[in-house]
DNA sequence: CAGCCTGTTGGTAACGTTACCAACCTCCAC
DNA sequence: GTGGAGGTTGGTAACGTTACCAACAGGCTG
């Protein structure tokens, strides 16, 4: 009187047993139907309809060899509306090759990504995208992956040689650098990631680069990598605007410090502090970043044509199986003046 | 030489004959290792830890009655930050019970949502979490979906009895409404999405309920409802604004119509057109609403906390399978006066 | 010491799919 | 008309898991 409450979902053999044909055919059918009398689809698929059957997909790749036409996708924040974006490109480019996909969120946890990957290959993935933690990294070697195919996004892990998308970190932290050096600023912060974080690093390389080209030296007092959340970005350009020699503007290596950083920009202004209040280079675009009341460039990134293109990747690795060496694809940013 | 690339996967048996033990014994290890003496447990391990073998969860779900731990989600659109943050929610919840979240966009498409609803029954997905799309939704009906569980979030199905949470968007919008005319505006102008959305129909439902308690007339050449995205956002704003006698406040119902009035609203700021702006009340938060122009009331709400309520409901009905009433949740909105 | 309970191990079957094989049909060319 | 080709149908096996049953050991109680 309990248990059976869900009204069991029917098995193919009552398919089968309906339609008046062996389990075979009945099989046969749903798999397409090659090389059955229409007739015989026909009755079939009546009683599908009417018994509700559904093809089991897990049933497919049982068999050694056979695509299970899921691909796993493991990313840090599914709230950070970047690898929302991120996520959607790989769903579109995998439902293009029907394939679905299954996806976890690490948090920057790599207990958690090893559980998320091995779970993933217990699912008979056909392949993974990752967007990796920093850590340790062993688990994500070809050999204790099974030899399912992984595409790294965003960011590389050290000593692993797999396809992988990234941005021009460099280049666009380079460029934004450089327009406020030609605009005249010669006392720039920085905002950033710890270093240990693969975009942190990369970025603040660039910034790097312009400044030193340019003879402008750094400040390590107006540098602070170490903000993951919009307080602490907020507290850190605090403390940068609050000194005697405060930068006339600030390069942020990531939306989150640079939603931080105008948090606190906007509360002196309210306050009424005087100014002049610092110009900004945001890497990672922001909605309405026009509106704000200091001039904001903008380093923006397609973060759903990178899913897309970590996907296009996988699928060439799954559908190509020569064994070519490991490739790197780096998506360009554009910057957008204020 | 090109086919079997790929390094097979070891099979249970091949480990079992590693282990020096039958498959039987093997197998149960795996499952856990309830009745199988340690000495025998920590052989099989060893030799699953030598060939590199991930116990086949998809195998699991073969027999009828087994939960697969998966659970389907379709959304809307993933690249809506809330969304993003809905999904979270729900992969938390998930994971939390040890299952993995299969996820599909629709992107408003129901044909889309049809496909990807069978596709997960035939994954043997334990329950379903849906944003349904407006239109047609016979195929929502228990009997066909073999009777998984279902839950709606965001939107309501008309004549689907199902588990639902969803926002206070009538109470929301009329106490934001209510704010705008305490403040002394008596010419509110409404944007939104077409009344066949569902949210856009009770976020409707909450303005007109507050202007018409006060005995504020609604004039309909100030109201926009057919808005889907910010540039169509911005072209209502701006045909409003250029009335003769524009509104003095605005009412967006959604994150995209906010954005959207703010760009038509700065520009108009920036080319130095004569004021007085408009203020505006916006259902859904956006960053940085604090640094607008004009001021800005938020009615906000959890997307994150949606998906764990949602998710939540979803494991109540499995795991006591009492067939009570469908319940609805509806979690309360917060308001944030600028 | 007989009987029984418990823990351990293996065997078998079933789930649904696909690969392979066997049997049968029809149809056409010779 | 005979033979073969090709289409159609069913059977069998295999994949890995879990439920059930059988067999056996060891230890306990009466």
């Amino acid at each position: 009187m309990s248990k059976p409450q869900g009204a069991r979902q029917p098995t193919i053999k009552e398919v089968a047993n309906l339609a008046g044909v062996s389990p075979m055919t009945a099989s046969r059918t749903l798999a397409g139907g090659r090389n059955v009398r229409p007739d015989l689809q026909e009755r079939v698929m009546a009683a599908v309809r009417e018994l509700g059957y559904f093809r089991n997909e897990n049933a497919r790749s049982l068999r050694p060899g056979q695509p299970s036409g899921l691909i796993g996708i493991a990313i840090t924040n599914l709230a950070n509306p970047y690898y929302g974006s991120f996520a959607l490109g790989v769903e579109e480019v995998a439902a293009e090759h029907g394939r679905r996909i299954i996806l976890g969120n690490t948090g920057e946890d790599v207990a958690r990504e090893r559980q998320l990957v091995s779970d993933f290959i217990g699912r008979q993935v056909d392949g993974l995208i990752l967007v990796p933690t920093s850590g340790d990294a062993a688990h994500l070697r070809p050999e204790r992956l099974g030899h399912v195919p992984l595409v790294l996004a965003s960011r590389r892990v050290p000593g692993l040689d797999v396809d992988t998308v990234l941005l021009d970190d460099v280049g666009g932290s380079y460029r934004g650098t450089i327009s406020l050096l030609d605009a005249g600023h010669t006392r720039i912060g920085f905002l950033g990631n710890r270093t240990s974080v693969f975009t942190g690093e990369r970025r603040y390389r660039g910034f790097e680069r312009a400044m030193t080209e340019r003879g402008v030296p750094i400040d390590t007092a107006i540098v602070a990598r170490d903000q993951q959340d919009v307080d602490a970005a907020s507290r850190a350009a605090r403390v940068m605007l609050d000194l005697d020699e405060p930068p006339t503007a600030i390069f942020s290596a990531n939306n989150r410090n640079s939603i931080g950083a105008l948090r606190e920009i906007g509360r002196r202004i309210r306050d009424g502090l005087p100014g002049p209040h610092p110009s900004m280079v945001s890497f990672d675009d922001f909605e309405l970043s026009e509106l704000m009341p200091v001039p904001v460039t903008v380093i923006d990134h397609d973060a759903r044509l990178l899913g897309r293109e970590a996907a296009t990747l996988l699928f060439a690795r799954l559908d190509d199986d020569t064994a070519e060496a490991a490739r790197t694809v780096e998506l360009p940013v554009t910057i957008e003046y204020p």
